[in-house]
DNA sequence: GAAGCCATTCACA
DNA sequence: TGTGAATGGCTTC
């Protein structure tokens, strides 16, 4: 386990991400965890509660990979129309998708997310819609517990009458205000 | 297993 | 506007 933490040039926060290495050697980086810190405290205080190592790791396999990972994300905050998922993949990164989401629901959930275009959003009845499920709430509390915001957009996913959650939160804070500026990143003017 | 929790939605006043 | 019921998958015990 490594991680290392970077703070983009267009967004006063920080990023965290953590990596794991593959099961096997033939494996890649597989990327564990992006979170979101509005202090730099905070994510030193983060790694001691989690027992996070290597800070800064230069024994990773590749470290190529994290730099480009963090320029990827540094293009996309930045304005530039990438999508973070197509591109993640271009760079031998993996995402662990069966082992973060474990249910049959939560994967076809995710894959939806996922394959939302820069600037596309949706909504929880939408994706319920194309599911044939009523399960909205269901729905929020599995992006709810995206591990990898940003590369999984769930920004994209807005409620019938307005902005819906973020990071955990229903209530307007810093965790909505990050959606808003995702969202007005990548022009998308219609939400309330 | 069952109860309680949710980043929702819709209808109705 | 605002409240309250319906909703279904997941987590925790």
């Amino acid at each position: 386990m490594s991680a290392t933490y970077f703070k983009p040039k267009k967004l006063d926060i920080y990023i965290l991400i953590r990596l794991k290495n593959g099961k096997s050697e033939r494996d890649g980086v597989i990327l564990d965890e992006i979170r979101f810190f509005w202090k730099e405290s905070e994510i030193l205080s983060y790694i001691e509660e989690n027992d996070i190592e290597n800070l800064n790791n230069k024994s990773l396999k590749d470290q190529g990979v994290v730099s480009d990972l963090v320029h990827l994300i540094n293009d996309y905050l930045s304005g530039k129309k990438i999508n973070l998922y197509d591109n993640i993949k271009k760079i031998n990164m993996d995402l662990g998708f069966k082992e973060k989401f474990r249910t049959e629901f939560s994967q076809k959930v995710m894959n939806i997310v996922s394959q939302l275009k820069h600037g596309e959003v949706t909504s929880y009845s939408d994706i319920g819609n194309e599911l044939n499920s009523k399960a909205f709430r269901a729905i929020g509390s599995v992006l709810k517990k995206n591990p990898i915001p940003l590369i999984i957009p769930c920004h994209r996913v807005l409620g019938k009458n307005g902005m819906g959650g973020f990071m955990g939160k229903t209530k307007i804070g810093e965790e909505i205000n990050l959606k808003k500026n995702l969202l007005e990143i990548e022009g998308v003017m219609e939400y309330k």
